[in-house]
DNA sequence: GTTTGACCTTGCCATAATGGTAAGGTTTAG
DNA sequence: CTAAACCTTACCATTATGGCAAGGTCAAAC
């Protein structure tokens, strides 16, 4: 059965919002659905598939650019895994960086706010070493 | 010795970009600098101070908002060290909740990868997964 | 004294991904 | 027939930063 479903339906069928959606299709990442005669937006089956699989990739964390890729790999019944697997080691150094970025923050912040005793007075360790040349 | 610095040079003085001194000023992170006849921006080493400030709080992630809290504080003698742990803390907890994150992802993301053989055959788990309607 | 290069100025646009709002058309249920 | 709940487009906001363009200024070299 080829139910077609209004953007808001597929919104919800989806995890994703309606301007999400949208914006995806303008943006290029999903063709421009098929319309009513009042320009209401269909999705079949197979395109809430593919509002599902952004999400999930989303959800991990790529990228809008990213996921314009994976989606044509996933469509590529010729792609090579390694390709995919490349994307995601790639991701991974990214998150990779980005928590080690903020390790390092949390360090460096966690020792100041233990070092600033946070009662009436005004003395501070934080705003003082925030105020060092350094 | 009262120095004057241009921008620029008070860009490099402070680790800053003359750019983002100009735009920290016009958000009203900063009072407007006095200016030469010419328009051209003048820092004395008391402003040179501030900017080192907010570039050592950039660095430990606060945003800009917080950032014109922590000037205040800094720059009141009134202040209370409760106010500025509880800042702290409030972004520390933003930092271990972006961590989480990333982990989460990271956990999942590796999972998948080391199910991808990663090789010239088509077949891969990660697309398959992002395929799944979970 | 003029030229040249390195500065400075403002203003506008771009990024990434999303949310909000407004003004207006459509569909459905009462 | 009307009201609610949809849909449409278009524009603006967010966060922090970079880039570019058109134009003014200053210092040094010629």
């Amino acid at each position: 059965m080829a139910t077609l479903l209004t953007i808001g339906d597929a919104a919800k069928e989806s995890g994703l919002s309606a301007k999400m959606i949208r914006h995806y299709e303008q943006s290029g990442l999903l063709r421009k659905s098929p319309r009513t005669d009042a320009g209401y937006r269909l999705y079949n089956s197979e395109q809430i598939n593919q509002l599902r699989f952004i999400r999930q990739a989303r959800n991990l964390g790529f990228s809008l650019h990213d996921i314009q890729s994976l989606l044509a790999l996933w469509q590529d019944p010729q792609r090579e895994s390694r390709v995919v697997k490349q994307l995601a080691q790639q991701h991974l150094d990214e998150i990779a960086g980005k928590i080690a970025e903020l390790q390092h923050m949390q360090q460096v912040l966690t020792a100041l706010a233990d070092s600033c005793r946070g009662d009436g007075s005004p003395h501070c360790h934080i705003l003082q070493q925030l105020a060092k040349p350094g």
